[in-house]
DNA sequence: TTTATTTCCTACTAATTCAGTCAAGTTTAA
DNA sequence: TTAAACTTGACTGAATTAGTAGGAAATAAA
């Protein structure tokens, strides 16, 4: 079992993707820099959402990624499971064949385990992350430092005419 | 965060020593061959549960390891604190610094997971382990292979006188 | 006192995965 | 037609895992 920073940026990534659902496709070079995760590692993350049906792609200038379904009808739990091999927490996949054949004492352990965490993040959805206070403020904070930006292009071009 | 052989192992040998601790100090060699790992690898991980205050040694022939609480006093999450780096799921160990020194988007969101999977393992201890069903007949499984060496070891020996 | 058994300690290694880069494509709106 | 944007595959340095190897120290038993 391993959660790590592909998943955790698959996450983000999505929440990234919900939280801007309204500007139409959202470029991956604007999760990159607002979330701070590289182009590349952003693309080969998104490759495998897509495959898995999270995401659809739309292509050419002014293109980029929305969500395939609603943002009540994504979990967490589906997310992390599209990049990450899974959180199972067993040794054998849950094969029970995880010492010489048979169940290792502890197989039962780590099978409850795994049914923790996921049903944990099933119940977790997009929509539920976003109505966070905790995660409107971070949004807004990174929303913030790209409007700075914006206004100081607009008003340097209205100075430039 | 991670949980892989290393904690996996360990919890299964904290637990093969609880299950035998009547028979007083279990040595390693013991433990490897009825749990299948690695003499040397084993070696490795008591030294961190040593270390951690979780078991005692006792050198020497007939020597081996002992809990050093009571079945009920031993929780499986400090054991697999104790050799592994922790089941921590958040990328900045909680220090909510993971982007630029501010919490990134989904900070929160692992730190409930970690809450959660700390919780569920806390309140299971190795007495709460041992009574288990399936693990009983898995111990039997296993002391039974070594019974039979032990029989045929015996029988052999009056053979020869 | 010797010997066998056991823990203790350090160093090494092959394989895997992570996190990310690089370089070439293809699509398609403007 | 052109450039913005996605797509794909190969590659890489660093870290971690899952061990192996070899010996030193302690100690109970012969």
């Amino acid at each position: 079992m391993r959660l790590t920073t592909k998943g955790r940026y698959a996450v983000t990534a999505m929440l990234d993707l919900a939280i801007h659902a309204e500007d139409g496709p959202v470029s991956l070079n604007d999760i990159s820099g607002r979330q701070g995760i590289s182009l590349s590692y952003l693309e080969q993350l998104f490759a495998r959402l897509r495959r898995c049906g999270l995401v659809s792609s739309v292509r050419g200038p002014g293109g980029g990624y929305q969500l395939s379904r609603a943002t009540p009808e994504i979990n967490v739990a589906e997310i992390v499971d599209a990049v990450n091999e899974s959180m199972d927490a067993t040794r054998c996949n849950k094969q029970g064949n995880c010492q010489e054949g048979f169940e290792c004492l502890t197989h039962h352990l780590w099978l409850d385990l795994s049914d923790q965490i996921h049903e944990f993040l099933e119940k977790i959805s997009l929509e539920q992350l976003i109505s966070r206070n905790e995660i409107q403020q971070t949004a807004r904070r990174q929303d913030g430092n790209n409007d700075n930006r914006i206004e100081a292009f607009l008003s340097e071009a209205a100075v430039n005419g």
